[in-house]
DNA sequence: ACAATATATAAGCAATTACTTATACGATTG
DNA sequence: CAATCGTATAAGTAATTGCTTATATATTGT
């Protein structure tokens, strides 16, 4: 999988409003279970369970397993496709993009 | 429109990549004219034109009429929406970064 | 005015998407 | 075991998307 494939598709799995809802949910709680995010949500069960598998596909999110339930947490390293992308024209909004960048490093 | 609408817009647009490849191009660039990014592209001219409307829509590009010619060029500020909410979590990813780099010692 | 060039729009179509309801799977409890 | 809970998958569908060819709308030059 290049790099493009990887940057589309993690375009492409924040596009949805839904499913973004979904993912800024997870990264607010830090780690929530597919039950709890199935509450508080426009649409049913197996349509968060779509967005999860999505998301997870994206490398955005990870899974822990702990009996019936599956707890998600954010995968720190999804973004990374979108940032190193963004780093790439750096020069065209440096000031905004100072910080992100800084964090990027921070973390390697 | 609202912050998540223009970021959605904003995802929808870069998403393709088609149309992701004629943005760089005109980043690459700086600035030119549509028959120029007809030339080198691997879908036909309506499309690139299509393609050039939504990147237009999404605030992404501006343009410049200059007799026959349309010469486009990247809008500083279309990639805001998608800075900010990466910003917005900043201090998220701050936590993140810095959970595991304490984690990483720990394991030492 | 006419022809040529640059770009946009129209119409149609196959592929993809995001949802639904119904059902299956997996783990726990009684 | 059976019942139940949490989650995933299957199947179907309406809406959207990205492309095509054909045509329209500028703008310029002869």
């Amino acid at each position: 999988m290049t790099a493009a494939m990887q940057l589309t598709n993690v375009l492409k799995t924040l596009a949805d409003p839904t499913r973004r809802a979904v993912f800024e949910r997870i990264i607010r709680e830090g780690e929530i279970a597919a039950t709890g995010l199935v509450q508080g949500s426009k649409v049913s069960q197996p349509a968060v369970s779509q967005h999860l598998r999505a998301l997870r596909d994206a490398g955005l999110v990870a899974e822990r397993r702990e009996g019936r339930h599956i707890h998600y947490r954010v995968a720190p390293k999804g973004l990374g496709p979108l940032i190193d992308w963004l780093g790439h024209y750096e020069t065209f909004w440096a000031e905004r993009f100072a910080n992100l960048e800084k964090l990027l490093k921070e973390s390697e």
